[in-house]
DNA sequence: GTATTGTTTAACAACGGTGTTAAACACGCG
DNA sequence: CGCGTGTTTAACACCGTTGTTAAACAATAC
């Protein structure tokens, strides 16, 4: 059973990480112990602090390998390689399309931001520098739209937090849902997940494009 | 300092319910020590073990007080006594209210089913009701609007996740933003949630009523 | 006053989690 | 073989948490 035979000495340290970060992923830093990282990698717990010293040690690097993935994957989101609409609504489908690869992700980093944020204290200044770059490269080109009248008024920040709730709260949602519903399988979940896709594009899509007239009456632009 | 003086003997009962559900609604079940709500009681940990036998039997109280205030916050939300769209528009407004009174009541039932779902087990009959109740609500009026052509063809269920998402997320990154952005108090964020209840109604209404003829490509009725 | 009852305290037991250490083990090299 | 290096194990120390208990305390009734 274990996959212990199939590796000879110091897969092991692979094997920490491995079983570290699935379990950090779906549980967070507190509710995670050593033991139970050493159980799933098949290894007594003096192990990880033979290889890492600190229970904080493993867990900074699955957060530094999580986190650089994340950052990385904000870059595309902001191309300006085609038309508005087409160029926007591919950024909010590459957006969850991440997700999508790294379901756990939102609710991980959340955990960690609530009860432990001084271990995001690192990543600080480059979310703050991610979250601006995108707002002001979004505002920009909003505004522009604005100019030309082709979409309806609308303060770029509520757009860029809209997308980015929508998005990651439909990923958010997949542990109330499976806690809650056990009957539908993760099988179901992948089949919500894509139709949600297109509802969330289809709303911003009329938020941005319906009743141009009419929509304009209460929204301040910054 | 303490609260202790002021109060005679059996306040004390009252006393460790309030630190109780203040510490578990800001840090769940898990991260909330006896130990801690002892202390913001200003009693010993003692007392908590004489009054309430266990740990688990002070959250259950905490948890159905405020389960009993969620689920009664659903009626107001399928009142039909206005047009439809007025209707929809003050449920949605109904439920963020709700929501801006009890601000941590989303993170704090996010982190029970994650976490400790045995705990909701007794829950689980009325919430899938309720939500069904809803689904099934907004189901018939939805199809109603449709066949009229007043509104875009939209599948209902999508059109509940949009409203519950976007109002709890809007809840649930407060303690993301007041992590990650200090500097913005509790007050700039009651400014920041009543611009937000706003867009969230901006957008439903555009994605109901936008561009009648455009929206119904890919969305299915089920 | 004393007995009774309910409340509070302080000390303790049991457990689980993190981290350390000394000894056992495996392995390549002289 | 014997030696040194790196790896693994098992036992332990330490701490915080939950829960118990016996004794101290207060208040009221007799």
């Amino acid at each position: 059973m274990g996959t212990k035979e199939t590796r000879e000495h110091s897969g092991t340290e692979q094997a920490i990480m491995e079983a570290a970060e699935e379990l950090f992923l779906e549980n967070g830093y507190n509710l995670t112990t050593t033991t139970m990282i050493a159980k799933k990698a098949g290894v007594t717990h003096a192990m990880l602090h033979y290889y890492f010293r600190t229970k904080e040690h493993i867990f900074v690097k699955v957060l530094d390998k999580n986190m650089e993935e994340l950052l990385a994957s904000f870059y595309p989101v902001m191309r300006k390689d085609a038309p508005f609409w087409e160029s926007l609504e591919t950024g909010i489908s590459t957006h969850f399309d991440f997700l999508m690869k790294h379901p756990k992700l939102p609710t991980f980093l959340y955990d960690t931001v609530r009860f432990n944020p001084e271990l995001m204290d690192s990543y600080k200044g480059r979310i703050r520098e991610t979250v601006s770059r995108i707002v002001r490269f979004h505002c920009k080109l909003i505004q522009e739209e604005i100019d030309k009248g082709r979409i309806c008024r609308i303060d770029p920040l509520q757009l860029v937090l809209d997308i980015a709730t929508l998005n990651l709260s439909a990923f958010m949602m997949i542990p109330v849902a499976t806690g809650m519903f056990p009957e539908m399988g993760s099988g179901m979940a992948e089949e919500i997940l894509k139709s949600r896709k297109e509802e969330i594009i289809a709303l911003v899509r009329a938020r941005l494009y319906g009743r141009l007239e009419e929509t304009q009456h209460d929204t301040k632009t910054i």
